[in-house]
DNA sequence: GATGAATGAGATTTCATTCAT
DNA sequence: AATGAATGAAATCTCATTCAT
């Protein structure tokens, strides 16, 4: 029984990690559900025992790791730490989900937060702005940073720098090694920091 | 006449065109051959006539852009002036694009951008990042900017951002109208000069 | 139950069987994929889940019942027979073949006889001749065959006044009766005996 | 004037001329129009003002060429002498048109030969087996050859052993140098004529 | 749960033919 | 006569999804 349960979430985990790695690869719509369901040992069949369409394999990528990511947004929001440090903390967690799964980030990267059909469907993807802009304002609050920056842009700016050095890691054009990355790490804090400082 | 003063290569330049409204509003994938056509106003197989697949039309649209795009990055570099003010010319041409032609920048930045292969096709993407690269290191050179970061990080982090700017028009998540975009231009100019100033 | 019986592997039988019957009434390009799986009385889509393309049903075809005949040439071949003999067994096979299934001897000779390709691709269409060959061969070993003939020639001097003889009864321009295609059997072996008589 | 005029003839001639090469080389369906008229030198344009259509331009071939051989054929029928020698020269008259235009043979054998729809249309087709019958039954006749042999099948036999031998030509499987055409000339008429003789 | 044969809407592409210049 | 841009019918092939086993 717990053999045959396991079982299930075994196949559906297998179905979605290989999609991450094929979406990642190939991108969504060139990839084929028979391409997954291959990389992941099943019958494409399977696929849609477990979700509804294609479309659903992507959203649930999408609603799980995004969900994750957020939840440590949040963490580090709540903590009782100055402002400075929680940009800190939130540029860590995205740079570092990079070293744990480097596919994952392509797909969220690539497919999932540029669209907009998957933005309008989720409302934890503007979540993540919302909070890097709440942690911004604080700072501007507490007079750690300059408050002539529309905070709502500079959100933006920040992620989008961020977004961008992973870019750079999933197409291969900067290096990711292990200490490229924490070197990019810090200069990416040090930079938005100073940008933001007042 | 007017058919005369239309000329030839104008229904290559219609298809482009079309192709990039088409593109913008359904995306590279769900657009049809058709819809280009439909909206260029020719029949489809004159597509075939100009380009080699559909593919090739997007290709088309990212080099004679990107291309253009990248002229007007060297004159800036070429300048006679300060690397910071080379750096905002830089930022404006980006971000004044979106004004210009919001069709165009949606493309490049949903589609292209997410399109490892067609990035990897055209030398000119990667010399976008060098030229940034290179007004820093000058900036670094006379004492401007911080020496103690990696000019080619920093370029990506710089670029980042801005595209981040642009994919939030794009998304209709930032305000875009005039105002905005002046103040998303001095803002984002600002944060990122301060971000590498000495 | 008739649908079980009828089991997995006969449709691709029926799609070829299909394929068959409607290159041989409209000729292999004027044939439509449709049209096949309208005969077969299945979906088009599932001629590709069996063959790679519409080309790929014809060099089946091609490989498949060009191999059966092979078989049965070297079959007579190995007989303890005279090499006349052998000869009047590979004709009767050869114009037997019509009454079996003249759709395929039809697509036979007018498809397959008119692609340089597909000849090129299969070693056993060069087997046929061989074979003949070495019969005729062995007749002039033996002394039954004049030897002052070269017996390569004259393999494709008799294998093609037989496949013209086939062309005559495809095309309609001769009489395929019971009785004509017994007479012309007769007559073909003794023209073509007499002729390389000794 | 007559520079015009001749261009007229030239240019109509090099599209013909170029049509049965490129039909010779890729077969008729799988011609373009836009190769031949590439390969001719002019604008596909150009082949309408000359042919009704692609399928006119093979009708053309075939009746202009068709037509030549039959005349010949009918002088060697016409000609006072036994029905032997008149065999031997049909045969090199078939055999040798080969030697002069090896792609008009191509075209002749492979796609005119064996089209039904040309064959309907031109009644010239049927003449020259129509011939080769004549022939035969004069022998008949006059006692040269024997008489249990069907004349209309044995002209097909004749006519097919020729045509394949023009066959292992056309594909590069028999031998072409001068000498080989010699010999397959002698070689086919020897038996063709023993296996006919009384 | 698991399989993969079967379906069929839908999209791209080809290319003979037309026709304005 | 000559050109080649323009047309659009028609055909192949793909692939997400269903469903009997």
């Amino acid at each position: 029984m717990t053999d045959r349960s396991i079982g299930h979430r075994d196949k559906r985990k297998q179905i979605l990690d290989a999609a991450i790695r094929v979406f990642a690869d190939h991108g969504y719509h060139r990839a084929r559900v028979g391409d997954i369901a291959e990389d992941a040992g099943v019958a494409h069949g399977l696929l849609y025992h477990y979700f509804a369409s294609k479309d659903d394999v992507l959203r649930t990528i999408f609603v799980e790791n995004w969900g994750e990511l957020i939840a440590r947004f949040r963490a580090v929001e709540a903590a009782d730490e100055p402002a400075q440090e929680k940009l800190v903390g939130i540029a860590k967690i995205l740079l570092r989900t990079w070293r744990n799964n480097p596919a994952l980030v392509t797909v969220m990267v690539r497919e999932v937060a540029r669209s907009q059909e998957l933005q309008a469907q989720v409302d934890d993807v503007g979540e993540a702005f919302a909070i890097i802009q709440r942690v911004i304002e604080e700072g501007q609050a507490t007079g750690m940073f300059r408050r002539d920056v529309d905070a709502r842009l500079a959100s933006w700016l920040v992620y989008g720098g961020l977004e961008e050095v992973l870019t750079g890691w999933v197409l291969g054009q900067l290096p990711d090694g292990e200490e490229d990355v924490a070197r990019a790490e810090s200069t990416a804090i040090e930079v938005a920091l100073r940008g933001l400082a007042v």
